[in-house]
DNA sequence: CTGAAAGCGCTTACAG
DNA sequence: CTGAAAGCGCTTACAG
């Protein structure tokens, strides 16, 4: 399968040097425009390919980006990262580059091993998509080439990220609750399990503060035991008259217990998650929750890396992404509030 | 971001040749012992990485296989396709090569255009991931390089192609049925709406006939319009024993209905569904159905590959992968059947 | 065991 | 406008 037609072959054939070739497919000066056309034609009809492999050893780039997802994140129900991916993909083509998907093993992430994308030369940077062990974080950071924590970050490390901004996505969601007149609102979520269900209270908590509406305990309702398997939710005995979940699943297993109590959405109480995933939609009424900006996510990290490709020196630090309110059925407008 | 070290400057600091440092480092003969291993320390050392550039240049080879899917098939809801690419890349590593997602846009595809994967001559070999349209079957057949179709095939392109077996799925699942003893077994799909549908629909006839089960008109329940939107599905006059629906999200809606009609799963019948995904653990009870092997059509899907990369006249053909069967509590042993 | 030479396909000065 | 020369990093014969 190597019937590699080359430059030479074109310049072969039609008596002139492969310098000129070169000139001609490339669009630079210092061929003729008729021998620029003639040259271009001979290529296409012997079907002649650009080696791109010898623009990398020319220029020492790889035009690659390696994508780095960690195994644990890459289950049968976890394709969120691997959509991320996609757009990432999509979003380096505009810029000529491609992405190279690259799992990181449990075991190379325990044994400290550099990826193979990195060892072999492969791509020009490297964007870690999810958090890794403090360990490998030092790994990563010991890799010299530009890179970019994607999703996460870590407060010690000098590597710029990107992340979804959870606390202002609820923050926005509850000021929303509060602006159809709902005063009564609980949050859904332990708190001490993951730092997103964390950041999404505490902007839930801002709301409340900003609002001048007391947060109480029994508006803290928990939806999963510390190992994170889910827990049947317990209904305050004075309801609330909304419910903020920290996700869109919870939010699923919120309106099972709701309808199970004998309570209807949104009628008896308002509901609002977080996400917009499947169980977003497999509820009914459809919920209001919050989607992730996959795409800006993407954008930005690719943007963030085409740049540090250029100057590498160049800083981003902490970048946040908002996610966007998804307004479907689940809330309903309080009258008291007109 | 070139701070190369090559193995030029390995040698320079140790003053020996490059081509000793080139034999050492790759486990060659021809160096003693004690050299080579000083020389790995210093590589080590001097943190040097392997160019594979050059290599590839040297050998035509770019130790990558490119993914293309087609860009209809990449939406919110499908990420089908991204655990098949995420598992192609996985397998692809055991080879020391690299998959490159590529992402066929509907204007290339209607365009015609080659892949820039391709002209770029970035990858040895390329896997067709979802159908594409006849016309651009025909692009993928001028490509020259080898080539595979993955969840589709073509009865007129000489590609081998790797597919599931729907037949063959709903063949057992419908024998488990009957093993069970249920005679009367609905089917539900539009049997004219997609291949799949219609050929799980044939595994489940074929089913019947050899089970001497007379096949009638009021046992294939409509799905979905022309259109393929969902609609509501009309339960026969008579209820049959059980429904083999023709994947889990119809499972879903069939549920609904039939708990709307007051019947239980799978006490007053059973259901059985075709995907695994996460429709068939959204019901209660948890679906049986039919599971596609994701891990064993991408270990197939590069194992051909690489048999091409070796020897491009090697041919495959039409290779099916099987489901398997995942038994969950969605169907009820008869009792007749002791 | 060790290394000088040539070459993979292309591009970048530079000379004509 | 056109092209000979050198070089990118590595490997493959081949010579010593």
């Amino acid at each position: 399968m190597k019937s590699n037609i080359t430059m030479k072959d074109i310049a072969d054939k039609l008596g002139v040097s492969s310098v000129t070739v070169s000139k001609a497919l490339n669009d630079k000066e210092g061929v003729s425009e008729s021998l620029k056309l003639q040259i271009k034609k001979i290529a296409g009809e012997m079907g002649y390919r650009y080696n791109s492999a010898a623009k990398s050893i020319k220029e020492g780039l790889s035009y690659n980006v390696g994508v780095m997802i960690p195994q644990r994140f890459t289950g049968m129900n976890s394709s969120f990262y691997l959509r991320v991916y996609q757009q990432i993909s999509l979003h380096l083509d505009h810029y000529g580059y491609f992405g190279i998907l690259n799992i990181l093993s449990n075991e190379d992430e325990d044994q400290l091993n550099f990826p193979r994308v990195y060892s072999e030369n492969k791509v020009d940077g490297i964007i870690i998509l999810g958090q890794v062990s403090k360990e490998y974080i030092q790994t990563v950071q010991n890799m010299n080439m530009p890179k970019l924590f994607l999703d996460f970050y870590d407060e010690h490390a000098e590597v710029d990220s990107i992340i979804q901004d959870n606390f202002y996505g609820a923050y926005e969601l509850t000021n929303y609750l509060i602006r159809l007149g709902h005063r009564d609102i609980a949050y859904v979520g332990n708190i001490y399990s993951t730092s997103s269900i964390q950041d999404r209270f505490l902007g839930y908590y801002k709301s409340l503060l900003e609002h001048g509406l007391a947060f109480q305990e029994r508006l803290l309702l928990n939806d999963r035991d510390e190992r994170g398997r889910y827990i049947d939710i317990q209904l305050p005995e004075r309801m609330p008259t909304a419910f903020v979940c920290n996700c869109d699943q919870v939010a699923y297993n919120l309106y099972e217990r709701l309808t199970e109590a004998g309570y209807s959405v949104p009628a008896d109480c308002s509901v609002v998650g977080f996400d917009n995933d499947v169980y977003a939609t497999l509820v009914s009424p459809h919920l209001t929750t919050v989607e992730v900006d996959i795409d800006q996510m993407a954008r930005t990290a690719v943007k963030f890396m085409m740049e540090k490709l250029e100057s590498p020196g160049r800083r981003n630090g902490r970048v946040l992404v908002q996610g966007k309110i998804v307004f479907r059925d689940s809330v309903k407008r309080l009258e008291a509030n007109n």
